[in-house]
DNA sequence: TATTGTTATACTCTATAACTATA
DNA sequence: TATAGTTATAGAGTATAACAATA
């Protein structure tokens, strides 16, 4: 079972060295790793209602509109084809998924959310706004409208 | 060892629910999530050059200006006292870090870095200062002055 | 008795390598 | 041969429960 998991202790790695000394490089750095820990220790807390660790819930998010094959599901989670053997099997297991085999490839499987599954991915989703969105009530409107800016700037290198 | 680890997918869970209809909490609230999980992936991904986990690389940097029992550094992971015997050993083993008699409680071990330690987090720290200033090298100047605000408005919950 | 830490045990999550079946 | 997926295996990381030693 999940259970705390990186509960944002704010001391992560942070030192001072590889800002050049630009103190204000480095607390644009710290934020964003502390930021990092708290959201992501709450993403866990609030999996963790549902039994579900950050990767089943994940998993099941990508589930929400989509019926990909195991190899497209590692590639979203980035993880080995072989680590979805397991992940997919322990979903399947508690009745939250579904293996299907592809019509087109019989190689392939399909994987898809059953009912109980969506109903829960639903009842996640739903906690972890709600959450969140509590977590940010104290934000000001300037503050709200620049997030999404900085995402924006942040993401291409993800894929890089 | 530990490898990729959650590279981001930005496929998370969001739904639009939790957010009482609002799409402009619904942005903020995704906004959060995916930076979480770009940060977190960079994270993992440096920390993996030195053969890191994550949690090893808190682990260290918490030993920086710290010679905490094991109770404490539990306490600052959010692990459970067991978790860290582990932790610790597989640390030690490696020589990064060494445990001590407490010259005070006989029951009780500090944690300390030995030099090869302190150099290894001087190293990585350096590399995910660098990585993460390189990540935000495209943001304004008010985008950099809003992220430790926003931080410190979500730091408060971490403790409640 | 209470606290600090370890051990025993079990499970999730992850990867690498080898394998099966299909394309 | 190449691709989709599973299996075998190994190891990190986590928790709960039971234990030992000290306070």
């Amino acid at each position: 079972m999940p259970a705390e998991v990186i509960p944002a202790g704010s001391e992560v790695l942070p030192a001072d060295a590889g800002t050049d000394g630009d103190p204000e490089a480095l607390r644009t750095m710290d934020a964003l790793v502390q930021l990092s820990f708290v959201v992501q220790a709450e993403l866990a807390r609030v999996a963790a209602r549902y039994e579900l660790s950050v990767v089943q819930a994940r998993l099941l998010g990508i589930l929400r509109d989509r019926r990909p094959g195991m190899l497209e599901l590692a590639r979203h989670l980035g993880l080995d084809k072989s680590s979805m053997t397991g992940l997919v099997s322990r979903a399947e297991k508690r009745g939250l998924v579904r293996r299907e085999p592809s019509p087109h490839d019989g190689r392939a499987v399909l994987v898809a959310l059953t009912p109980e599954g969506r109903a829960l991915t639903d009842r996640a989703a739903a906690a972890v706004a709600a959450r969140i969105t509590e977590l940010t009530a104290t934000l000001t409107a300037e503050e709200r409208a620049l997030l999404p800016g900085v995402v924006a700037k942040l993401l291409p290198p993800a894929g890089a």
